[in-house]
DNA sequence: TGACGAAATTAAAACGTTACAACTCCCAAC
DNA sequence: GTTGGGAGTTGTAACGTTTTAATTTCGTCA
């Protein structure tokens, strides 16, 4: 039984000895060093070519203490549909053409979620790490900057130590769907918000009520509801809010899966959407263009995401230092019929 | 600026000088080699425990040729939403106790799929490699067989030579359908298939045509287009469906996708789901539970399939042989109301 | 003619681990 | 009192790379 992985692999003493030079001058001329003569250089890309040799990363590793690998650390417990697949899609896109191994790193319910980072940083895993989920005073933030272990959030933190972040501008688009809301006429909005400890659910927070007393609507946030309970529970509690007192005519939905439990709570309480009420959200899958009824959304590229995500950690990488590597994503501040 | 990552990590040699034994010694001691007095290796562990000692794993890779990583060959482009998610979490889950890294490596469009599995063997990038879109003579279970290198697929190839693989049983899943669209007293039935390079096409096909043929009812498997087609333009080519003669009354959908387009088809043609027509699809994710009207599903546990994947090949990387570990997903035979 | 320095190359050490082949004890057997 | 052998331990080499500090080579200038 041939095994490739065994047989003999080319190494730079393979080199050296096809070419005759020494195996130091192999690896400075394969790197393109300037001390070695161009005529030797170009010799050793040749036989390199021609033996197929690639570096062991093993041995660089361990040499050099570089990794070659990303560490992308999501919660893959309770995400957003759709969620990983689309950063993880636009963070390979921006490592493409590098050759960093993309690693995903699990990162459970929060008593630990600094042991993840804490692993990582013991065991040497990764050369740049990417967060999601970013809280205000994110402790894993503190542990990366003291480790000098590049890295970028997901969401902004309220440290007053630079770090690099890429997020959604969420307070405009909760004030933009207020408003939105308001133009149609609505005067009662309900939002469901993530949980508090997010940075982002205060962002929402803050855009949402300064919108909504402005425009001098009442509104709503329920305690009993996040985005995290189980949908069908918050399609629930919006349909006993149907059958309630007061209850809402307008919807601001952080998600799809939040729209869509809404929209179900609606035809199940025999209210029109559109015409009784409106419902607003943020649109990050094609899916979402068949939901019927048809509501207006705006869209949040989180492939993009990914792809900016990707670029500040490349840039880290590389030896820029954090400061002013910040990309904050404006929604479209109109919003339209999906689909 | 203190920096973890340099300053100085404590290695075996570290805990020779500490105990007074050989770095050999300790090396073993800690893999609790019977060669080593008991009391030795507690002395040895109390050391390393107390050092916080970490193996390191550039080192052990070099030295040994394992490199502790899996491989997950993903194609992100345009898989079905929320794939990613559940099988990722799936796969991690059951690596969880063990010190693998999970790695996702990219997979684009076909001309090239083969590359990155010749990368990976090239490089030695991984101890295992999971496939996901499995075709019938699928070039990269060849290249990972000749390399001896361990993988699973995730769907079934038609080779006589043995390998791993989960699957979900899709021709089950098709003739149940088809045989609970006669129940409802359809007798005309259209199934969207995925690209027919795909295994799993052949056995969808399988199964609906040969439970259509038993009912004797027609059938009518559309060639423009795909599940990999734009969801926008399968509605619309369901809607033209709809304004021609002899339209379908029931419909078969592989996925969430698909069956939202589908169902937004019928709406904007008029076509009452329920009475008109029957829609039955497979569910993968728990947003379906929302979408109106509701139509009756068979779940998909792609999760679980993460897990089988994940569990098989471990097996094989402990030394398994690969004859025997299959795992194909039966799906409940009876379609209920999602939600 | 010999010394100098720049250009080109090299040997050797190191990164941290594991594997191989010894080595040292010490006790039992003759 | 030597021998045999097992238990316990160890030194050394090796994995493939990069880095440091030489070393060689050669043209130039005094």
């Amino acid at each position: 039984m041939a095994d490739q992985r065994t047989r003999e692999r080319p190494t730079l003493r393979t080199i050296a000895e096809e070419t005759g030079f020494a195996v130091t001058t192999v690896s400075r001329a394969l790197k393109d060093d300037p001390r070695i003569a161009a005529k030797t250089r170009k010799a050793v890309a040749e036989a390199a070519e021609k033996l197929a040799y690639v570096p062991d990363r093993a041995a660089q590793r361990l040499r050099t203490g570089r990794t070659k690998v990303i560490s992308v650390l999501l919660n893959l417990e309770h995400e957003f549909i759709g969620f990983a697949d689309e950063l993880l899609g636009g963070i390979i896109e921006a490592f493409r053409s590098t050759d960093f191994a993309i690693s995903v790193t699990p990162e459970f319910d929060s008593p630990d979620r600094l042991n993840a980072i804490r692993n990582i940083i013991r065991n040497n895993l990764a050369d740049g790490v990417i967060l999601t989920r970013t809280e205000p005073f994110d402790d894993r933030v503190r542990l990366l900057h003291e480790a000098n272990l590049p890295f970028v959030t997901h969401g902004r933190t309220e440290f007053t130590t630079p770090h690099a972040w890429v997020d959604f501008d969420n307070e405009a688009f909760a004030r933009n769907a207020v408003q939105r809301l308001v133009e149609q006429g609505r005067s009662h909005v309900l939002m469901v918000m993530p949980d508090t400890r997010y940075t982002f659910a205060q962002h929402l927070r803050y855009g949402f009520l300064t919108a909504a007393r402005e425009a001098g609507i009442t509104f709503e946030i329920p305690d009993e509801v996040t985005l995290e309970t189980p949908s069908e529970d918050i399609a629930d509690f919006l349909q006993a809010r149907y059958s309630a007192d007061n209850p809402p005519d307008g919807h601001v939905c952080v998600g799809e899966v939040v729209a869509m439990a809404t929209l179900s709570a609606l035809h199940d309480s025999g209210v029109a959407p559109g015409r009784d009420a409106t419902v607003l959200a943020k649109q990050a899958s094609p899916t979402f263009k068949h939901v019927r009824p048809r509501i207006e959304t705006v869209p949040e590229d989180v492939r993009e995401t990914g792809r900016h995500l990707g670029a500040l950690l490349l840039r880290q990488i590389n030896g820029e230092p954090p400061e002013g590597l910040h990309t904050l994503m404006q929604p479209d501040p109109v919003f339209r019929v999906s689909g």
